[in-house]
DNA sequence: CGAAGAAGTGAATCACGATTCACAGCTTGT
DNA sequence: ACAAGCTGTGAATCGTGATTCACTTCTTCG
């Protein structure tokens, strides 16, 4: 048996599998989900087309890991903001839409390709669990919010997806391609302020005095 | 010269092209916009294939010309309603929100493909200004509000972006291919309620009493 | 009617990028 | 060093659906 694959060659197969969903990332983050063919991808992390082919079933498989990863990163932190027990769940819901919304601005290409660009019906899918996941996110904090009466009395997967749709819509001018390259980081400041506060107003029991926003 | 053409045949070709417009309606209302191929559209208008490259230079130009009748027809209604100077805007808001969500929900499948649905980049073009003239409108009428005194201060074209995202968003679990068949018109009527509600929440003054919705 | 020209047809072509695969070049164990 | 069997390659193939176009059919009018 003349051969057999040792822990040096799996080392280095898994380091040419990470070099091309890093390949994949990096040219969505640039250049946009329809730049990103199989050939750009490849070309990128060094390897040949075909080569793409020994780590991934389809281009789709790729895309959805690459999604799944970033995404996950995001979703995460939302998370773990919006479920902050010791804090008022308003004040977890604010921090989590800024932070939401400060990293989409940050990485404005990325981010639109993550929340809107055209994509293969399968990494759509996963887009769509993610954003089911944010909702869900928001949700919770919305019912722990309401539980104290810290919040009113609403629908609050009614309330979570309205809130995730209002991020994403109200970012997608800033984000998306046709409005890059005269980006003003400047104006984004007031631009997260006022989404968070139109979501807290949303949200908030109407006798509370909603905080100015934190500077 | 033997041949000229005549209204009789002018009249026949407009006939053809109406219905071409029209199989392209039907189509995406019924099936969705991945249904809709040339050759699926042709054979609904019982026309060749070829013939619709007849009266339109491409797929993309015909449906562009689709969705912005359909859209057009929505966007009417909704500025109607908000440009309503006679009425208070927040009332204008509510009706505008509420008429959008219910046509949207009475025609499920349409709605998905002019909301969401991945489409051509040109068709996609023509989505966008439609949902730019959708938040216009709203803007408007947050301006009048925010003017009278009826709503707080706050960035109208960001809330009115804000507002359409929240409607969209919260419609796309309804409206989205997956979810029909098992629609219960009965939970849209809460459903409209309360995202009406959660606009109205956002934009209106703090010591304003919301009304309930007015059934 | 018959010629001129327009409109209609639909099978063939084309465009385009994902995917394959026969071959070249490694890695490993004897 | 060699054979076995893996990994890497990229030009060729494939699939899909829009688009074309040579041909047929229809309309008009002298």
């Amino acid at each position: 048996m003349p051969y057999r694959q040792t822990e040096q060659t799996r080392a280095r197969i898994e380091a040419t599998r990470e070099r091309i969903v890093e390949a994949a990332r990096e040219q969505i983050a640039e250049a946009g989900y329809a730049s990103a063919s199989v050939q750009a991808v490849a070309t990128r992390a060094n390897v040949a087309t075909g080569s793409v082919y020994r780590h991934f079933p389809s281009k789709a498989d790729l895309f959805a890991e690459v999604f799944t990863r970033a995404s996950q990163r995001e979703l995460d932190l939302v998370t773990r903001v919006t479920s902050d027990g010791t804090r008022p769940a308003p004040e977890r819901i604010a921090e989590a839409a800024e932070a939401f919304a400060r990293r989409a601005l940050a990485a404005p290409t990325l981010a639109y390709a993550l929340l809107a660009e055209p994509v293969d019906p399968a990494v759509e899918a996963e887009r769509l669990t993610f954003r089911r996941g944010y909702r869900d996110a928001f949700a919770k904090a919305l019912d722990d919010g309401i539980a104290a009466n810290e919040l009113r009395e609403l629908d609050s997967q009614l309330a979570a997806a309205a809130i995730v749709g209002a991020l994403g819509e109200a970012l997608l001018g800033p984000l998306s391609p046709a409005s890059n390259g005269h980006s003003a980081p400047k104006h984004h400041d007031a631009l997260v302020a006022n989404l968070v506060q139109f979501c807290l107003n949303a949200i908030e029991e109407k006798t509370h005095v909603g905080a100015r926003s934190h500077s």
